[in-house]
DNA sequence: AGGCAATACTG
DNA sequence: CAGTAT
DNA sequence: GCCT
């Protein structure tokens, strides 16, 4: 029945990627179990699906067996970009769910052919796709209470509580200041600013949101307890309008303008719309005027680009958080690949896992060498590699350009098909084959232990580019955009993810060999990756 | 009043 | 060029 | 929305 509609049969349970059984206790599941790393199902999800001709999602059939459960206990939502809004409480999507009798099957792990067998990598299920906010409970604030019974320690005396913190560097630039991943003291008014941070973005107010980003890095690194509106009015970052929003946060314990926002139907729809990949605010927006309300009806009646769809399908699978332990599962692969690749690569994860988050949401690693070797074809060779080793099921976005040579050749070909403009071309080429950027891919792996879909962004650095790369996506976003913008205005130099030049004419590049380099040629302190998270 | 990081791909 | 991604 |  499974080849018959496309489907394969997997020879063994270690290369399938989702079991169905019949079987009805959960023990005697796991006593026939040898691959605990894919989703268990009840047959029946089979017969439906032929009978309804598509793929049906599996939560309805999936079958709870792994009782540690793969979520983490207490989940305060993530720390930066990522939404405040601390959504989905747990979803056990699994209830009463036994059945009977055993069989297993499905798709085979290697292999990737481009035809509808990409379907069966999709969907996990879940009622991600289905989720509509009209009559929903509004969410809980959650936001990152360090310190419960705050004050005492420091706060030492003089406490003029009109008066900010001496031990604090009230700057405007971000990078000159460690910020921790969590605030310490002021968590709850951090979590309703990013509400209205996120809202401002949503509705494509970009210099407001950017605003309230500048203000939610500067209470984050404040190193205690605000108490009143004045000491808030002279931190940097704060003006008249989050002044106001502070005064009424210390008076009442809220912010009724943000707080709105988690009941709001079109602010929530929109979130979730944006959580997907090749969606922004105007995308959502759309869908939202054209009356969609869930994920499940762009599907259904949205005309989409096939990264969009791939985008929608994967979600219930990428707004799972990944644990240190997951993202570490992922790194040993990446490099057990890489070194068969070429035993001179080097592999360093970056993003938020670097900033010593304990949840992320995807994992970046920068790909370079030990010494200087030709990285052209890097990201190739590693791509088929992962590819034919079962680990990549798709590429959400792979840049073209590369070190030179293959580049050389699609611009010839260009300009071959198009002698039109020759000026264009040439001058087009000329600019792109000097390596503006560096070589990447936005990819998506399984992972083994959990079956689950990760995002997973694949950097490749020369060994000139390393340090600037691994400063560059190591991020906070805001901590970039400030460490960029800090070197420009006060150094007039040029800060990008893979060089570093002065802006003076004789444009010269400044080398670097590590990160502290960089930061010795800034002339500012050297912040730690964990203190990065602005 | 001007500026807000910096770049690349897609359609 | 507008939109999206990092 | 805030700083210069």
């Amino acid at each position: 029945m499974i080849q018959r509609n496309g489907g394969e049969l997997a020879q063994t349970q270690r290369s399938a990627d989702l079991l169905l059984t019949s079987l009805k206790s959960s023990s005697r599941i796991k006593r026939h179990l040898k691959n605990r790393q894919v989703p268990i199902a009840d047959i029946r999800w089979l017969k439906d699906c032929v009978k309804e001709k598509e793929l049906l999602p599996l939560d309805k059939y999936s079958i709870p067996v792994d009782d540690v459960s793969s979520r983490s206990t207490h989940d305060t939502s993530s720390t930066d970009s990522q939404g405040g809004s601390g959504d989905d409480k747990q979803s056990h999507a699994n209830k009463g769910n036994d059945i009977n009798k055993q069989s297993h099957t499905s798709k085979d792990s290697s292999n990737e052919n481009k035809r509808d067998s990409d379907n069966y990598y999709l969907p996990k299920s879940s009622d991600i796709l289905t989720k509509e906010f009209a009559n929903a409970e509004p969410d809980v604030l959650s936001y990152e209470d360090t310190d419960s019974s705050n004050d005492e320690s420091n706060s030492n005396d003089d406490g003029d509580s009109d008066d900010i913190d001496p031990n604090y560097n009230n700057t405007r630039y971000e990078c000159l200041r460690p910020t921790p991943l969590r605030s310490k003291h002021n968590g709850k008014l951090v979590a309703y600013l990013r509400l209205l941070e996120k809202a401002r973005e949503l509705e494509t107010n970009d210099k407001s949101a950017l605003a309230y980003r500048h203000a939610i890095s500067a209470i984050k690194a404040y190193p205690r307890k605000i108490q009143s509106e004045d000491e808030a009015g002279k931190i940097k970052g704060i003006g008249s309008k989050i002044k106001e929003l502070t005064r009424i946060y210390l008076e009442t314990g809220k912010v009724p303008e943000a707080e709105a926002l988690l009941s709001d139907e079109e602010f929530r729809t929109l979130d979730l719309f944006n959580k997907c990949f090749g969606v922004g605010p105007a995308t959502g927006k759309a869908w939202w005027d054209m009356g969609y309300r869930t994920l499940q009806q762009v599907l259904d009646h949205g005309t989409l680009s096939n990264t969009v769809r791939l985008g929608i399908q994967l979600l219930p699978d990428f707004i799972i958080p990944m644990k240190r332990s997951d993202v570490e599962e992922l790194i040993d692969i990446v490099e057990t690949q890489a070194a068969s690749v070429n035993d001179q690569l080097l592999v360093t994860p970056v993003g938020g896992y670097r900033r010593g988050k304990q949840q992320s949401g995807d994992l970046d690693i920068v790909i370079s060498s030990k010494q200087e070797i030709d990285m052209s074809d890097i990201l190739l060779s590693m791509i088929d590699r992962l590819k034919s080793q079962g680990y990549i099921k798709h590429v959400l976005w792979k840049s073209r350009i590369g070190p030179s040579t293959k580049q050389d050749r699609l611009h010839k070909q260009r300009a071959a098909d198009t002698d039109d403009n020759e000026d264009q071309v040439i001058s087009k080429s000329f600019r792109r084959s000097g390596f503006d950027e560096l070589p990447k891919a936005f990819t998506c792996f399984m992972q083994p232990s959990t079956g689950i879909s990760r995002q997973v962004d694949l950097i490749i650095a020369s060994f000139e580019e390393y340090p600037t790369a691994v400063l560059g996506w190591t991020g906070s976003r805001q901590f970039e955009r400030s460490i960029r913008d800090y070197a420009k205005k006060e150094k007039n130099i040029k800060l990008s993810s893979h060089q570093m030049i002065t802006r003076s004419m004789p444009e010269r590049r400044i080398s670097v060999t590590n990160e502290k380099d960089i930061f010795d040629a800034l002339d500012i302190p050297f912040i730690s990756p964990q203190n990065r998270n602005c």
